[in-house]
DNA sequence: AGAGGGGTGT
DNA sequence: ACACCCCTCT
């Protein structure tokens, strides 16, 4: 059985906003390690995960593995009716055949219980490959999603070029053509040497595969596909999640305090989502009173080689819709492999996975 | 070759909002004193001309006329990659066969870049003689833009009459009719004699021409069509920009300061322009509190003789959305001679001259 | 409370 | 496809 209590109903509303569009019907996962989520979206051309850790239920217990086979629609509708700072408690029972959700006030004077039935999906658990991006920018959300939306007004792809001097989003079309270059920031998050940041990886157990995916893994996935996915159930919530709980220390520590964030590495994930949480809070601060409040932290860049990569602006604008999950966005990405887009929040992650085009010059 | 830079993209994003429903193309005139714009709306029905100054750019470099033909949806959706406090600059080369617009935020870390086509557009300069008008109404662009969308869910039309009083909306519909009165404001832009304004219009040189439109004119502009409209392409845009530079100093003026705003008269525009910017933001500074922030500066009504006109309240509404630009709204009428609506602002102004209906009450 | 974005209707 | 209205996010 499942019962799952979290403090604010507002990260379920703006999950579930982000992705019911992409995603009809798919297997919520529970187990100990949290909720997943993992699904390519109606047309199977890109791939969504979430993960909900455990750790940061205000109190989670989950004793076996259950596949909540949920409609995105309806769910949304039951969270539509919680208020945001409602506290959320998710039921299973055993039998999973139907989900519980209780709303409750913060003074308790009110609570609302829905219950909503499952569905049985069979859907294969994809494994997915722990890759070593050629380059790693993270930036504002909202930053991004302005560009993905002013570029859509221009033509349907856009091709992402990233050097050392910053990153540069490209738009050609009919009435015009229009670019964007966002220059790394200088003073935080500069463009680094990757070295430095992969050693801090390498702490991590079974992390890891290859850096690079086979050539032929490519041309099947060559426009509307996933390329570099793989069906290892294994290894792939594991790698997920540490590979994920690392993206986001390397802006953090960009200020002034590597050595210590790689001790805290060792403890508890809780822990260091919490600094994550306050690192935030901390830029929007510092930030708001220069006017420009998109440019919050910066432009970091990580880069191993440029690269220069098309993608279909339509699923770019259906990522950019977390932004309200996370301040930051991070965009992974290798030359001829798909783009990672990942947001951290506090509660866990959410990634989308996008092949490129081909033919990008 | 054109290059121009102004500090912010606010003004162009309001001034296409404004026009590009009423204009699908038209040319942009390039030149030393600045760049205009001068069209008849889609059904040849209204007049829109729009000026900005070459010196309330930030910089300004215009090398020859240039007729630059833009479509203005196109415009409008690549000004929205601007964000209002970008800093913008437009290009044309001198084969002029496209228009590169440069948003950089304030601090530069984002530079975007757009190159639109433009067209050939063939386009007959109209002159538009310097009319004195025996109504001039200043007020709140604001409430202009309400009274337009109030008067415009009872009827089609809106009768507008100007006397000593105040100056009177009327429309009539099935359901009702309804009629707004704005009475002048005492101790602000109350009722002015003509005498005492036209005398400081003398100062201006080659300013007014006929004070009433030939009755044949007229007749063959009868209803859909802008009737005092001349050939006359050589004293067109000094007298517009030295007649409407007039008009907001008549509320200026009416506070305390009369000769002295008469010696500021022989200035450069520069300094004016900067003065009317200056007096606007006190205004709101001082109205701030007083919860009614719609009679901003009061209603200022100078009369040589009582009018009453009828006009399309579609037109009017179309020309109240260029109520973000300015403050305040003049309306400019004689009896069955074009109504001109015009709006100032710190770069320019907009003018929109639309012909009364006839049988108008 | 105001502005921007998304959705719906013409 | 464009314009208008409503809702959400800032």
């Amino acid at each position: 059985m499942l019962e799952a209590r979290l403090a604010s109903a507002t990260v379920l509303k703006k999950l579930l906003d982000a992705i019911k569009e992409l995603v009809t019907d798919c297997n919520l996962e529970a187990n100990e390690d949290g909720i997943g989520l993992q699904a390519m979206d109606n047309s199977h051309v890109a791939l969504v995960t979430v993960q909900l850790e455990a750790n940061e239920f205000d109190s989670y217990r989950c004793d076996r593995n259950m596949p909540l086979g949920v409609n995105l629609g309806s769910l949304t509708k039951i969270l539509k009716c919680a208020k945001d700072n409602d506290v959320v408690t998710i039921k299973a029972s055993d039998d999973a055949d139907s989900l519980t959700l209780l709303f409750e006030s913060p003074n308790s004077d009110r609570i609302g219980e829905y219950d909503m039935k499952l569905m049985d999906i069979d859907q294969e658990h994809l494994g997915i490959p722990d890759t070593q991006y050629d380059a790693t920018i993270t930036f504002s959300s909202t930053e991004f999603a302005r560009i993905c939306r002013d570029l859509s007004a221009l033509g349907e792809s856009v091709k992402i070029e990233v050097d050392k001097q910053g990153i540069r989003f490209t738009a050609d079309g009919e009435i015009g053509n229009g670019s964007v270059l966002l220059k790394h920031s200088a003073g935080r998050g500069a463009v680094r040497a990757p070295p430095a940041s992969r050693s801090r990886k390498a702490a991590k157990p079974k992390v890891k595969k290859e850096a690079k995916r086979d050539p032929d893994d490519e041309e099947e996935g060559s426009e509307p596909d996933v390329a570099n996915v793989e069906s290892d159930e294994e290894d792939v919530k594991p790698d997920v999640q540490e590979e994920e709980e690392e993206k986001p220390e390397v802006d953090e520590d960009d200020e002034d305090e590597e050595e210590q964030e790689d001790d805290e590495a060792e403890q508890p994930k809780k822990r260091k989502a919490g600094a994550v949480a306050k690192k935030e809070t901390n830029g929007r601060a510092k930030k708001a009173k220069d006017g420009e409040d998109d440019g919050e932290a910066g432009v970091s860049i990580i880069l191993q080689q440029s690269v220069s990569l098309t993608f279909s602006l339509k699923y770019l604008l259906n990522f950019a819709k977390s932004a309200p999950l996370s301040k930051q966005v991070t965009l992974n990405m290798s030359n001829e492999v798909p783009l990672l887009v990942a947001f951290e929040f506090e509660q866990g992650h959410i990634n989308y996975y996008l092949a490129p085009k081909i033919g990008d010059d």
